[in-house]
RNA sequence: GCGGGUGUAGCUCAAUGGUAGAGCAGAAGCCUUCCAAGCUUAUUACGGGGGUUCGAUUCCCCUCACCCGCUCCA
């Protein structure tokens, strides 16, 4: 059984320290959250799993760590000075609330009534002063997507790495939206982190590897643990579409409220290099963008003929958080163990699981096993796996539930015949099967690298 | 932001216009104990502010947060 509720999840997340609220002890802040010891360690290690896959494991994407203040002028030509704050207007009668420029004729388009409400702006994008004086005349804004900057980085990083079409800029980190109704736990939040890809390929040649990118990306979440049958490929309809978009494909997952959202794999052809642009007449650009008179460099790349060329973007984006909330989702089981007992598993994938091993002494109240219980977790603590804890809860039976809640893969317990007995060994218990084997303690570092780089 | 609901220990849930109680979890201890055993001990709460009242966790107002709808697209 998969997590059927957010509440449940919720609940284990702050029981076990994944997830806590933002300023929690002053009653909170609406759409912030904090990951707490084992929610940093699993979004630590969805992220590593990314990066790992973009940029370790292929030789055409280069990595960039952008600062989160940026400057007006960028939001400004990408366009979401415009298109990111929405006028919406509420009707009094249905209590119903549109975008202002979605209503004709001054109607309600539920209703139809002519009782509306003036069109109030709601603006997405923090704005933030810059500089000693808070006069409105210095600000900037807390970037509302990782992308911008590896489009105003572009020339710099093909200048500083000799690249060639097609290639990628890959990114992780934090973004900001002001969003109207943040909702449904760390689904839609003020601050989240993005993980981006934006990939550069030569003009008519990007549908093909929008193509790529939509199955790459299906497989990577798989290998994340998410079953093939609880995501849906949407394809946005053409009136639907970003202002940057020409075509999109979302990654959708059955969250516990519903199916929406993970990743979104946009084609943003030369819209956003070709607003950013200096010299946008030369560039035979086939977006229509915004003219430029600002920038200072020209954002296109030799192709194979020495021509110039804006090459277009194809970006699959993904939301860390949500990616989280997936996997988490995914992972949850509740499992009947017969007798009236029962266990909730977190099956995340190894990679993936916060604590890594537990050593745990079958009786914590003997000084020897306790002492090799310090022992072989001091000796496993720098083998490079991550997390290994020791648990002296004091009843083997609950050590082991709550290794399971949080999704620990392996148990290692010190019992009598580790310190009775030679060769000296210990029993090493899977979280899935719940089955043991008996590992000589002189295997153990071996037998842990083999499990954990398998 | 609008409409509706909720807010009592870490979690689940009680009671009450007059000093808040349980189960589970967590901490310390006892026990040769491999899948939530038992016992002992100590600890922990009325989201925040203002009112009405002799007295408010309970009634009223404001605020904050969460849940459901409108909206949102990482």
């Amino acid at each position: 059984m998969v997590a059927t509720s957010m509440d449940q999840l919720v609940s284990l997340c702050k029981r076990r320290g994944f997830i806590f609220q933002n300023s929690d002890i002053y009653g909170g802040l609406q759409g912030v959250y904090d990951y707490g010891p084992l929610g940093v360690e699993l979004k630590n290690n969805l992220k590593a799993a990314w990066w790992r896959a973009m940029v370790y494991e292929r030789d055409d994407i280069e990595g960039l760590d952008a600062a989160i203040l940026t400057n007006q002028k960028v939001l400004h030509y990408s366009g979401h000075e415009d298109t990111f704050s929405d006028p919406m207007t509420d009707c009094r009668k249905c209590k119903g609330r549109f975008r202002a420029d979605h209503i004709k004729d001054g109607k309600c388009p539920n209703c139809g009534s002519t009782d509306l409400t003036e069109p109030r702006p709601f603006n997405l994008m923090f704005k933030t002063a810059i500089g000693p004086v808070d006069d409105g005349s210095s600000f900037g804004y807390l970037r509302p997507e990782t992308a911008q900057a590896i489009f105003t980085q572009f020339k710099n990083v093909v200048d500083a790495t000799s690249r060639k079409l097609p290639f990628g800029i890959a990114q992780i980190g934090k973004s900001f939206r002001n969003e109207i109704t943040p909702r449904n736990f760390i689904f839609r939040v003020r601050e989240f982190e993005q993980a981006e890809l934006e990939y550069f390929v030569m003009p008519g040649e990007d549908e093909k590897w929008h193509e790529i990118w939509k199955n790459e990306r299906i497989k990577w979440w798989e290998e994340q643990g998410l079953k093939r049958e609880n995501i849906n490929i949407y394809t946005t309809p053409k009136d639907d579409l970003a202002h940057y978009a020409k075509a999109c494909y979302d990654i959708e997952y059955q969250f516990p409220h519903g199916m929406e959202e993970l990743e979104g794999i946009a084609n943003r052809t030369d819209y956003d290099l070709g607003n950013h642009t200096k010299a946008q007449d030369e560039m035979n650009l086939t977006s229509h963008c915004h003219p430029n008179t600002d920038s200072t460099q020209k954002l296109c790349i030799m192709d194979d003929n020495n021509k110039w060329v804006v090459p277009f973007v194809i970006e699959p984006s993904m939301g860390v958080d949500r990616g989280v909330l997936a996997v988490m989702t995914e992972a949850y089981t509740e499992e009947d163990l017969g007798g009236g007992n029962s266990r909730i598993v977190l099956k995340l994938k190894k990679h993936l699981a916060p604590i890594k091993v537990a050593v745990i002494p079958l009786k914590k109240n003997n000084e020897k096993i306790m002492a090799k219980c310090h022992e072989i977790k001091q000796s496993l603590l720098k083998l490079g796996i991550g997390r290994v804890a020791l648990e002296n809860t004091g009843n083997i039976g609950k050590a082991y539930r709550r290794h399971d809640e949080v999704g620990t893969p392996l148990c290692l317990t010190v019992d009598f015949e580790t310190i009775e007995n030679q060769p000296e060994s210990v029993t090493i218990r899977d979280r899935d099967t719940m089955e043991q084997i008996r590992v000589n303690t002189a295997d153990l570092r071996a037998y842990l690298l083999d499990y954990f780089n398998k």
